[in-house]
RNA sequence: GCCCGCGUGGCGGAACAGGCAGACGCGCAGGACUUAAAAUCCUGUUGUAGUGAUACAGUACCGGUUCGAUUCCGGUCGCGGGCACCA
């Protein structure tokens, strides 16, 4: 009796080897595969199943093209600054420099029991000052080109992390880390012109093998569209409001304006009888939280008492203040042409404000309007020589025709903001700025970086819109780098997406204190060929890490503008019932216990079993119970085989190509739970030969060459049991043979009139006559009526069609 | 409100390109082995009717295209996700 699957032994044995003698080894001839994952950040609760799911799916990937003869490279780091990191230390008590180091080598544990092939001297972390030095580097290079500026304005605070946050982690009006309302706070802020590389972040998505929900979730949040800005003039001054509209074609129908509260010119409008009004509209207005802002329906608004003159046709249009429109997009001023707008129409019911209809709609004006008519369909009426227009031409012409009368200009917007960079937290890389009375805000010298973050006993923050750093006086005061005088340090710290942005060109080059990256090295091994992680980083770390990209390669430091060339989503696993996995849930299930009771192999293996990678999936833990069953298996199927020399007869001919062209179609669909029950299948059909006679070497070879990407241990293991030597990694991808694979015969179903009743044995080249034949003689008596029509399509399909 | 995705047994899920729906696994039921249990192996497992071969129904619902629809088209309902006054 052959020895029984003991994982343990063996998982043991495997991963000694492997250390001891590295599979994926850069011959400097091999060409290179770059495939990464989005490093974790070490949380202080461990790893869970579903962080396993996305290590094994990309650990699949990586060995699978490793065995197709790549150079792998396959990092893994951590991204240890920022909120998480820093309110886990707070919790706990302990200094965050402290709790993170500790997390890290407890989840590097953890990830390790995976047995992928990370390269661990590639290993970088955010908050080591070798790495943070160059994500310092990269701000003051975007500072010395104008893209790192500083800005005085209401900016999105949320009062639980006390800290500012970019409009990207601003979830429901909520704050994405910690579920607070995020109110506004005026505060001077960094921020860095994500906005100057709109066009080209949304243009390049086109280059991208992305998912397309991803591609669309960028598209919408960079939010591109095309109008015009027209110049309102204000009646009995000099001045104009200009307003934005992506609705030039009504024009004739705006009837009034409305302003931001914050907009410059609120105060000014105001009449002498209005101005207590206006006043308290605007004071109310700025206290209103996003969520307040977001979940007030109802319009609200206020009349200034001004007008201004519609530059078409002249008519006066009285100037209106609402906080439904936006300060922060397009002029903060709009035109409102009620009959069209949804929004105009509310605002004008409300407050008793003329409607006029300047597209008819189906030929005619709409009588008793209920609701606007937004669609740019049908003709144009009430609008001087535009009349007898078809309004979605004129809305294409209207910016230019606009443009010639002098009364305004074609433009385009975004909805993309300029990303507030400053955090008023502990746990970041400081921002290298002097501030000078004299010469303004300096960057510190390349020569003076890293900028050390100061190592402090309270690290706690303050509240006030001012960092904990502020009160490190011989940290804060310094000298101007420029002019020598008496200068302080910037406070504020960088987000958490500061170093994420840029990690995956650092890993290559990870001990490199002259360079971000060498270009040589840059030029070799990057950009990254495949991503691997979940979906919520849709807009925020990858459109930051797109727009990094886009600068570095912009100053000469990488050769190309998009770093990712295809990311694969995986689903995120939950508990029962689709609940999110939680410690306060109580519904995480370890790895570990399984790691230890079923093996690493059977965990993979499981991991991709339980549903499709790309979605979602409940966790039951009584299915890997399955997965060990065919392991096991397997490994009887082998050891019992393995010496009998059993004849390679035709059907096992068949069997082993079909089983290399199944398991690498799946494979590259990343059809990765229909891989695994691939492996089953087959597995079931040879042991049912075993039994019969017995199952040759060849066969069980190429089985385990193909399962080695999944279950590396076990298959190393019967790989050196079947008599080889070396490490099944180095034996390439298995191929198939298309004649094997072919039929001589093909059984294929009978129906009458779309219904399969029997099936039927036809020779692989048969004829229609033949086929048809044999189908009404397979069908007998069950073969009722007048025939009146036959169809046959060979190895598919018999249908008798009878009435 | 707008946009995107998804609805298949008791459960997770499969079905290449419009061609035998339910692969594979879990669970469950019965059997073998065992003093017994666990483990292992075998058989069955969409529903209804029938001892049975078999018949009919069936991929959220209604309709269409087709010899034939889980698959394509239109509509309805339900679930999930994204955006959310962006003019």
């Amino acid at each position: 009796m052959a020895a029984p699957y003991n994982h343990r032994a063996i998982e043991e044995k495997w991963r000694k080897h492997w250390e001891e003698n590295p599979i994926n080894i850069n011959d400097g001839k091999k060409e290179k595969y770059y495939c990464l994952d989005m490093f974790p950040y070490p949380s202080g609760n461990g790893l869970h199943v579903g962080h396993w799911r996305g290590y094994v799916i990309s650990d699949v990937w990586s060995r699978y093209k490793l065995m197709q003869n790549y150079y792998v490279i396959h990092p893994m780091g951590w991204d240890a600054f920022g909120l998480p990191a820093e309110n886990y230390a707070i919790k706990m008590g302990i200094h965050p420099s402290k709790s993170t180091a500790d997390n890290v080598s407890k989840i590097k544990e953890q990830i390790q029991e995976i047995a992928a092939i990370y390269d661990w001297d590639m290993e970088v972390n955010t908050t080591d000052p070798a790495f943070y030095k160059w994500t310092q580097w990269i701000f003051v290079k975007m500072f010395e080109h104008g893209l790192a500026y500083q800005k005085e304005m209401p900016i999105n605070w949320c009062p639980s992390c006390k800290t500012g946050l970019a409009n990207e982690e601003v979830v429901n009006g909520k704050c994405e880390r910690c579920g607070e309302d995020v109110t506004k706070k005026n505060l001077n802020q960094w921020m860095l012109k994500i906005t100057s590389y709109a066009d080209r972040l949304l243009a390049d998505l086109d280059k991208l093998d992305w998912p397309q929900k991803v591609k669309k979730m960028q598209t919408d949040w960079i939010g591109k569209s095309h109008g015009a800005e027209v110049d309102f003039q204000i009646e009995g001054k000099t001045q104009s409001i200009t307003v934005y509209t992506t609705r030039p074609d009504t024009l004739y129908g705006a009837t009034f304006m409305v302003l931001a509260p914050e907009h410059a010119l609120a105060k000014d409008l105001a009449t002498e009888e209005q101005r207590a009004m206006v006043e308290d509209y605007i004071y109310k207005a700025s206290l209103k939280s996003s969520v307040d802002r977001l979940q007030d329906k109802e319009k609200t608004g206020v009349f200034t008492g001004s007008y201004a003159v519609n530059p078409l046709n002249g008519a006066k249009v009285p100037i209106w203040l609402s906080d439904y429109v936006l300060a922060d997009y397009g002029t903060g001023a709009i035109m409102c042409v009620p009959a069209h707008d949804d929004r105009d129409f509310e605002f004008a019911k409300k407050f008793d404000l003329p409607i006029i209809q300047v597209i008819a709609k189906d030929g005619k004006e709409i009588e008793n309007m209920t609701e606007a008519y937004t669609e740019a369909a049908g003709t144009m009426i009430n609008s001087g020589d535009w009349n007898g227009m078809e309004s979605s031409e004129l809305k294409l012409k209207a910016p230019e025709m606009i443009e010639e009368k002098g009364v305004g200009k074609k433009t385009t917007n975004y909805k993309l903001r300029d990303w507030v960079f400053s955090r008023q937290r502990y746990w970041g890389e400081p921002i290298p700025i002097i501030h000078c009375p004299d010469c303004g805000p300096v960057a510190v010298p390349e020569k003076d970086l890293p900028l050390l973050l100061p190592d402090v006993e309270s690290y706690q923050p303050t509240g006030t819109g001012e960092s904990p750093l502020a009160d490190i006086t011989d940290w804060v005061n310094t000298t101007c780098p420029k002019c020598g005088k008496a200068a302080k340090r910037e406070t504020n710290t960088m987000p958490q997406w500061a170093g994420s942005s840029w990690y995956f060109l650092r890993y290559i080059d990870s001990k490199n204190d002259k360079e971000l990256v060498s270009r040589k090295k840059a030029d070799s091994y990057l950009p990254v060929d495949m991503y691997i992680g979940g979906v919520e980083h849709a807009v925020l770390h990858l459109l930051y890490s797109r727009f990094y990209t886009k600068f570095l390669n912009d100053i000469g430091v990488i050769d190309f503008d998009e770093p990712f060339h295809k990311l694969f989503n995986q689903g995120m696993i939950t508990g029962k019932n689709g609940i999110k996995m939680s410690k306060s849930k109580g519904n995480v299930v370890s790895p570990d216990d399984l790691v230890r009771d079923y093996g690493c192999d059977s965990l993979r293996l499981y991991e991709l079993f339980v549903g499709p990678p790309e979605l979602d999936s409940e966790w039951d833990d009584r299915g890997i119970d399955g997965v060990y069953r065919f392991m096991t298996r397997f490994w009887n199927l082998v050891m019992e085989n393995k010496d009998k020399n059993a004849q390679k007869t035709n059907e096992l001919k068949k069997i082993q190509s079909k089983l290399v062209y199944d398991i690498t179609n799946r494979l590259e669909s990343f059809s990765l739970n229909t891989v695994v029950s691939g492996f089953m299948e087959y597995n079931n059909k040879l042991l049912d030969i075993s039994k019969k006679g017995g199952v040759d070497k060849e066969t069980l070879e190429t089985f385990v060459r193909l399962l080695a990407p999944f279950a590396p241990h076990i298959s190393e293991e019967l790989w050196s049991e079947l008599g080889n030597n070396d490490s099944v990694f180095h034996h390439g991808w298995p191929s198939y043979n298309e004649k094997d694979m072919e039929e001589d015969e093909i059984e294929i179903a009978v129906q009458m009139n779309g219904k399969t009743k029997v099936t039927v044995t036809l020779p692989k080249d048969c004829g229609k006559e033949e086929a048809i034949a044999k189908g009404k003689e397979a069908l007998g008596e069950k073969l009722t009526g007048t025939v009146v029509r036959e169809i046959y399509v060979p190895g598919r399909i018999i249908n008798i069609v009878v009435k």
